[in-house]
DNA sequence: ATGACTCCCAGTGGGAGA
């Protein structure tokens, strides 16, 4: 079984890409951030014709998340149980017996601001309704853009960004806190290249200088832990013209 | 360096992203 996440950026732009990786990278399942799109306007059909029956929950202009997968998927929920939020930023549904959870955290601006204040209410709030689930579902998969780089090796300049944004002990604490509830980040079960990123900026030439920063990630269960045979992350759909700024992360399980 | 790019909604600019 494969499953991946991306952030597309805009899945009304980046759809035909979509499409393409898709059909190079046949995905049981994918996570998708960002489609900045209503439900009215999420493109089942094309989706449909690829193979791909969609869970979506989108907003106007901002957020947005869906779950892709090829087999039925089944107990679909969205955003935080418990949490009010006016923001589309979680999906999780049941695949080949499975729990696929799908997140966008939120970016939190700068350490000093209200949005910040509100990344670390929905992080605690994420934290204990993923206990819950993992204690229903022992078979979890927690994916998606977590808009937090773990460690200062998931950074390219660690010292430039030491205490911002996405780096932030705060942030870091809380990813952390994830990990203490049995989850295993798979990116770092292998030896992976180093400088290894999952986003780069649009601007000063990033993606060429490979200035990134790791904040797209695939955290497992225990009880999946021993079926992960890979977890990478695809460089390739960000060499496109007009690419998302992020890139896939795929996971492969045995069997 | 208050920058850079890209998206959206707007509408000939501005917010947000990370």
């Amino acid at each position: 079984m494969r499953l991946a996440t991306w952030n597309v950026n805009s899945l009304g732009v980046r759809l035909p890409q979509l499409l393409d990786w898709l059909a190079a990278n046949p995905v049981d399942a994918i996570a998708l951030q960002e489609l900045k799109l209503t439900d009215d306007k999420f493109p089942h059909a094309e989706l449909a014709a690829a193979g791909y029956q969609a869970q979506c929950f989108g907003q106007r202009t901002y957020n947005g998340v869906a779950l892709l997968t090829r087999a039925p998927m089944a107990d679909v929920v969205r955003n935080i149980p418990g949490f009010a939020d006016e923001q589309a930023r979680v999906i999780a549904g049941t695949v080949s017996g499975v729990r696929v959870i799908g997140g966008y955290f939120p970016n939190g601006q700068a350490p000093d601001s209200d949005k910040f204040v509100y990344k670390m209410a929905w992080l605690e709030a994420l934290r204990a309704w993923v206990a819950a689930e993992l204690a229903a579902h022992p078979r979890l998969v927690l994916l998606g853009d977590f808009n937090i780089a773990p460690e200062d090796r998931d950074v390219y300049d660690p010292v430039a960004w030491a205490g911002q944004i996405h780096c932030t002990d705060e942030e870091r604490t809380h990813f952390r806190s994830l990990l203490e509830l049995g989850l295993c980040d798979a990116f770092r079960m292998f030896e992976q290249p180093p400088k290894s990123w999952s986003w780069w900026d649009y601007r000063n030439l990033a993606f060429r200088k490979n200035q990134g920063l790791r904040i797209d990630h695939v955290l497992v269960s225990p009880a999946l832990a021993p079926e992960v045979q890979t977890c990478a992350i695809d460089k390739a759909p960000r060499r496109n013209e007009r690419p998302s700024d992020h890139a896939p992360v795929v996971l492969t399980l045995r069997g």
